[in-house]
DNA sequence: TTTAAATACGGAGGCACCCTCCGTTTACAA
DNA sequence: TTGTAAACGGAGGGTGCCTCCGTATTTAAA
């Protein structure tokens, strides 16, 4: 019954436990108020510990993004279970595309780590970029295999396109274009009716 | 006759040309070589100047990049014109995308600089961007009065489509890609026969 | 409890970069 | 030739990154 502690060989100190934690808050916060860009001391210094620690902890910025953020990106891969279940192959990809700018927009947050993840380096956010981009593949190759688009470009790249369009956008109607655009991509893979 | 020299009310010193000129030559190489990042301090090292005339000339770094870009982009925005005059004018969109696409790809160092134009912080390279945004409405407006399209979304926003999926994609194949996405967006975009 | 090994902590220090400020040098016109 | 506006250069102060290692704490064995 030990299954909640996936394999781990030793057993962590508590102080080192507690300090992971407090890390995680504080990068958190400062994330969401500051951007994925902010001073990596002050995090540290926020959370009342020494920047030596957090770098024991994440050795690099990216591992403390990673692990702030794969909780939310897990919702986005179970939300994808959920439409293919639900809905009829296009609709489904067409709704969880929807979702993703959602999550742009609301958890603006993570439109940094979700861009960084979308377009290029993969090596970083492994574990939230491997649930993304089986969710989009998922739902981009059944939509396919049914028989009503045609997939003539890599799944992935319809969420770039769709980042794109909300990367950083000034205009304040960027979440509706991005949603448009989505509808556009749909249109644009469909094949016509009569082959 | 004077008109290479656009209104500019008293004379540079001819040591400042020539200071400007070299800063100009060197940080073209180095943005080349290794991305707009560079440190500007190598920039003025390798020009011979002193990091503080660097400053000088150009107060901030991206007024430095958008110097050194501004005669690539104007070519965009020259072929822009060609082809408007040329093709029809959903083929004249839909060239003009794939050529900003060439220009992502054989002149990679133009990507980082035309994807920050494209994509936010508006305030910088505003020249170029400007160009590039007037081509693109120029193009996509005209398509949409012939009635073969219709423009859901904002002509710009098609660019940041095309930019996300080459933004630092790393496969082989992005180029392609992109250039798929384009026909998807004409696609998706394009009035039915029968509408 | 005592004790010693294992583990974690903290922050100083070295490095790189950014940008400013100002004393020195230079070009050029009178 | 000479005065001065303009340009130069780089030291200096600030910030951030990451490493390294002496010190402190936890844990488990005696």
């Amino acid at each position: 019954m030990a299954d909640d502690a996936e394999e781990m060989g030793r057993k962590p100190r508590a102080d080192a436990q507690r300090n992971r934690g407090r890390l995680l808050a504080a990068a958190k916060q400062a994330f969401a108020e500051k951007g994925v860009g902010v001073s990596l001391e002050e995090i540290a210094r926020t959370a009342g510990l020494g920047i030596g620690t957090l770098y024991r902890h994440f050795p690099t910025r990216d591992a403390l993004v990673e692990e702030v953020y794969r909780h939310e990106t897990s919702q986005l891969a179970t939300a994808a279970e959920r439409l293919a279940a639900e809905l009829p192959p296009v609709e489904a990809l067409r709704e969880w595309m929807l979702l993703f700018v959602d999550y742009l927009a609301t958890k603006l947050i993570m439109a940094e780590a979700l861009g960084a993840m979308v377009s290029g380096r993969e090596e970083l956010h492994a574990a939230s970029g491997t649930m993304i981009k089986a969710a989009i593949a998922t739902l981009a190759e059944r939509a396919a295999e049914s028989g009503a688009i045609r997939l003539s470009i890599a799944p992935l790249d319809l969420l770039r396109a769709v980042f794109g369009v909300s990367n950083a956008s000034a205009g304040p109607g960027w979440e509706e274009n991005a949603k448009r655009l989505v509808d556009i991509l749909i249109a644009g893979m469909r094949v016509p009716p009569q082959g």
